[in-house]
DNA sequence: GCATTGACGAAGG
DNA sequence: CCCTTCGCCAATG
């Protein structure tokens, strides 16, 4: 049986985050019960590679809106390339208008009263 | 088994 | 406002 954890939840809040958004990872952290936990979520990504379906972990940036994960892909241009490619803006590796975009999966997902 | 690191973030000084 | 420290959990040395 797949054991599913904390890593297995970042990758489904990941996937679904939408193209042209981007999410952070203290957003997703805190969306799952551990907003302190964001550096698991970084860790998590970090096996993002093996995981199927693949996760577009190029769609979470750190709270500044920060390309931080970018030197962990196939290229150092992979990550803003694919950002580019659904729409978000990116200069000097940090998002434009990255809090326009901010998909919050807490303020997306939010249980509406 | 303990210490350090890791794609971070918030709080404290 | 800038820098430092703690927290969080897992993996690696």
């Amino acid at each position: 049986m797949t054991e599913f954890s904390f890593f297995d939840d970042v990758y489904a809040v990941v996937r679904l985050v939408p193209a042209g958004r981007v999410t952070t990872y203290g957003a997703i952290a805190k969306y799952l019960g551990s907003a302190r936990s964001s550096r698991m979520v970084g860790w998590a990504l970090n096996g993002s590679h093996s995981v199927v379906p693949k996760v577009p972990a190029h769609r979470v940036v750190n709270r500044n809106g920060i390309l931080s994960g970018k030197h962990h892909f196939e290229t150092f241009t992979t990550m803003c390339d694919s950002l580019k490619a659904e729409g978000v803006l990116v200069d000097d590796d940090v998002v434009v208008d990255f809090k326009n975009i901010l998909w919050d999966p807490s303020l997306e997902l939010t249980i509406e009263r």
